[in-house]
DNA sequence: TAGTGGTCTAGACCACATA
DNA sequence: ATGTGGTCTAGACCACTAT
């Protein structure tokens, strides 16, 4: 590699920020087919050996996707493998569904306090709230909120027809990519709008869920908070 | 690699596997440093490069620990890295905190059923129940019920003295190491018992943790019923 | 100084997909 | 037949640790 000045990292990091750097200029969108490990090597003018490590690195964190004899290809928020990352909810003793999304609102507001730190942005500055309630197998399951940074979503507030996937919605319209994600979870009674929304009795027990959520660069794009029934679901954890 | 009539995987999977059971079979045991590189790769008749594959997928999954300069170790359960490998509740607020432990019951039960399914038993199989209250900052927040099958751990049942960190027991008097845990959380109410354990209310809410512990060879080692208050804890997650 | 793991390279061969 | 990723090898050099 030509450029940087200073090395730190060793040459194989260095590639895998470099072409990370191509997702988040858009450079590379979500299906695509990206150059071959020889061409990338040839381009970058580091062994071929390098360049599969930095690709591996990537496709361990679900960046890419690697095919034996067809090629590399960046992720797609809506390839089934990847339409679970960041949904833990299970249906008991059936198998994993997506959940439909009822909206509830969607509008442009002054960030409090709680949303404005977490997403690092000036208490008031303008962020979009959708409010929504989410269904598995017909029955209403889970009530939240969302938060996010209006500057850099232009548009989504007010939007029509915010689909049921957010993520792939961030993906296509603005080029960004929800990367990893923190949660935090409690246990707590459903107050009167949980009861409301989600058909069950005021201080119904439920899982209270915070979680932020960050791009490519490891920067907040969301806050969700949602409140979920745990009667016929459970949340699952894999620990390892 | 001269072992293994059929190979069907690569031959770096066939060392990791081969080494694994060193571990299993306790020829190596936790703490202890292992053969260089170099060494390996003379003993299996594969290149280094293969050995070195193998090893770093071992550490990936937290078996070895590697040093560089000075070897590789298999990992220990006492590691401060590995202390909240399966432990996921943090104060509100501040550092990570290994829980304390009391005991109120050790005993061999016959299973029932839906604890006999899960573990791999039959029905009526003498397991192991131990019951404890864990304590963080000095407040008491999980009550909860492990069962492990008598079988596999001769002696544990009337156990004096059980330490805090079961898994480290496990290894050091049955060379059992816990590979990976999975958890299904749901929210749920205090009952009599609940409130008197951990001084809540009747009807508090709770976060019910069940979890099922397996071992180096994917069998089925232990099963836990936690129920946690989080009134001043959350349980946290990365999604990735 | 010697030994270890960490990085990087270069090249051979295999397995798979496509034309 | 060609091009892709997947495996395996061999060897050079670096960074760190111990003696």
């Amino acid at each position: 590699m030509s450029d940087d000045l200073v090395a730190a990292k060793p040459l194989y990091a260095q590639v895998r920020d470099q072409l990370t750097r191509r997702l988040v200029s858009g450079e590379w969108v979500p299906g695509m087919l990206i150059p071959s490990e020889h061409e990338l090597a040839r381009q970058l003018r580091v062994s071929q050996g390098t360049v599969r490590k930095a690709l591996d690195a990537m496709t361990m964190d679900n960046l890419l996707v690697r095919r034996q004899g067809r090629g590399t290809f960046v992720s797609q928020p809506e390839d089934p493998k990847l339409l679970f990352q960041f949904f833990r909810l299970t249906a008991d003793g059936k198998e994993a569904e997506f959940p439909l999304s009822q909206m509830l609102g969607n509008a442009e507001v002054p960030a409090p306090q709680e949303v404005a730190e977490p997403l690092g942005l000036a208490e008031g500055a303008p962020v979009v709230r959708i409010e929504r309630v989410r269904l598995m197998a017909g029955a209403p399951v889970i009530n939240e909120v969302l938060w996010l940074p209006a500057a850099r979503f232009a548009g989504l507030a007010g939007l029509d027809g915010i689909p049921n996937n957010i993520y792939k919605l961030l993906s296509a319209k603005w080029g960004v990519t929800i990367a990893r994600a923190d949660e935090q979870l409690r246990a707590t009674l459903a107050d009167a709008q949980d009861a409301e929304r989600l058909g069950c009795a005021v201080g119904h027990p439920l899982i209270a869920i915070q979680r932020i959520a960050y791009d490519l660069e490891d920067k907040a794009v969301e806050l969700r908070q949602s409140r979920c029934l745990t009667d016929a679901v459970h949340y699952s954890v894999s620990l390892r």
